[in-house]
DNA sequence: TTGACTTACTTAAGCGGTTACTGTAGTTTG
DNA sequence: CAAACTACAGTAACCGCTTAAGTAAGTCAA
């Protein structure tokens, strides 16, 4: 078996919470005793059994991430940016993929729970925020991601979205066009936020806010290209047809680039189309893609933060914080 | 505090063993009492709080995984795999990423190690096999991924590089090319192996194999892209100048495509180019890449189903396994 | 020089489970 | 009808660590 407190203590001839006070520096041991504490402890590459601490303390020294899609760029830069900031102050992080099935991401949170994780962040794949409470009642702290839920007060950690879809239309105006469109996912808080944030810019330019030009989809945001190349082809039989697409993420602007390059017409010549995730590659695509850009990185790492002060009690569960990035626009 | 098996102990008048064997199927139980038992444990959403568990019996019902780069969608699919078939088993999966630093990697299995996982699987940064010995010394579980070291026999999962180096190369030959590079990495196994069956495919072909259009450095997977623009433009520059080039991975290859485009020259016409892993949307890009697919998502899940036998002592670590899953090429 | 404080360490108890051993009915057997 | 099983449940000990409470010396002011 693995090297012991009590092997280090018989070792040195002193019991075994010596050895425990000397190595998390209580000021109840003498510098020699914790000296040669550490000496010994170095030389055995001993280090602590951490479910053994983790049931005596109630903390398990982890954080669990749940995503809907681990593969998604976007969330796999949230839990390396997550991954970098924990590793620095010993938690590890347990991550799992709800695969966007909000009955699997229960799933995967009740086995979490069953770990007593110190901090549940969560880019939630449900439709609402019911099944969200029961971290409420049992005390648990929660940090959502990404997605939110309007009638849910929770902590969270995003990017301005009404801002991006402002950000977005704004410089598909600023471009000439006039007739825009746009196409995206639907009942998810980005994608919401995203959409009011283009009517807002289109209003305050004095353009109308047309419906027929607005395509939203359930769960658009799952096979986005797919979602993209059908929405633009409907939108491409509309007279007059639209001359700027804002689509709320880039795999639909994908979509929608090749139903229009499929259709003949030039971009962004004839419609000029902006996505936003701004996805790596992006640049190498047959028409590089304009986008606007979220740094995930830092929202991965913000929530780390913010778990941080959570199980350190500076910041308490009782009035949640919000936290949203600001959004970059990439050409 | 959340329920523990002594609160339904107490509910139904019986000790706490009998709750623990109840919940185990212990064939010492009565039907009528552990039905009793697990009916409460319905009701009060009863979960066994793993750390205890793991404390008692050694075994932490973790599975670890270290890759070198978490947003590379090659080790982000392997993660879904795994966490897919430890999901169903109820093992959680922890996951680090090295950043392709050795020493970071090293620290995040000490971290590991700490929590005593049941199973570690590894895509490793290391350029040798050296820390892997503790594991062996440790007698725990080891599963390399993608990457392996000759000269340490370990559990292995990967795809049949070299039958990848062959399928390209062949693919080259088949449509005409006659002066075939490589672009790629060095010293990591894969980029090893598949430079291999590229020299193989060349020989059996009856083609020389020329020393100037093998092009490697040293990780020449992180930025690949860069490693490819610039590799592909010292490529350009020799006479005869290739006409065909298989690089080891996607990425190069797009950084490859993109020097080639810039030097006026036309893919697939003047220089055929072929990658290797498939990244999504590779379809999309401004000159289409052909490229032969590894399924990433049945490495990882036949790394869990490894991990399984391990940890279930039906595959021994004395006689490492080694599976390889076969190439597929994507035109 | 004695009581009050410190300093440095130890002992005891418990975190929530598990395993190995004990005990007690009720049932079978010779 | 006593001996020997069997089926079921309970007791005790332990996994490795932490916290709270205790104790034995040394220090200091009165």
């Amino acid at each position: 078996m693995a090297v012991t407190m009590k092997d280090i203590a018989n070792d040195l001839g002193v019991s075994v919470v010596t050895v425990s006070k000397a190595m998390r520096n209580h000021n109840d041991i003498s510098l020699k005793t914790r000296t040669r504490v550490l000496q010994r402890i170095k030389e055995l590459d001993y280090r602590p059994n951490l479910a053994a601490r983790s049931l005596a303390t109630g903390k398990s020294y982890l954080m669990g991430l749940v995503v809907p899609d681990l593969v998604h760029p976007f969330f796999s830069l949230v839990a390396k940016g997550a991954s970098r900031v924990l590793r620095k102050k010993g938690y590890s992080l347990i991550i799992a993929s709800s695969e966007e099935d909000p009955d699997l991401e229960i799933q995967e949170l009740s086995q979490m729970m069953a770990r007593n994780l110190d901090v549940y962040i969560i880019a939630s794949a449900q439709t609402g925020p019911e099944s969200l409470h029961r971290f409420v009642e049992q005390k648990k702290s929660l940090i959502l991601v990404d997605r939110r839920f309007s009638s849910f007060p929770a902590n969270y950690v995003g990017t301005d979205d009404k801002e991006i879809g402002r950000m977005a239309t704004d410089h598909l105006i600023e471009r000439g066009c006039r007739q825009i469109a746009c196409i995206g996912g639907r009942d998810v808080s980005p994608a919401m936020d995203r959409l009011e944030g283009y009517k807002h810019a289109l209003i305050s330019h004095g353009l109308p806010v047309l419906e027929q030009f607005i395509v939203t989809r359930v769960n658009g945001d799952n096979h986005g290209d797919v979602t993209g190349f059908e929405a633009m082809n409907s939108l491409l039989r509309l007279n007059p047809c639209p001359d700027g697409v804002f689509c709320l993420n880039d795999p639909t602007a994908m979509g929608a680039m090749k139903a229009i390059a499929e259709s003949g017409l030039r971009i962004p010549q004839d419609i000029a189309v902006i996505g936003c995730g701004n996805v790596p590659y992006a640049s190498e695509l047959r028409v590089p893609l304009s986008s606007v850009d979220q740094d995930c990185e830092m929202i991965g790492e913000n929530a780390a933060k913010l778990a941080f002060s959570l199980v350190e009690g500076k910041q308490s569960m009782a009035s949640p914080k919000t936290i949203l990035m600001k959004p970059k626009l990439i050409p």
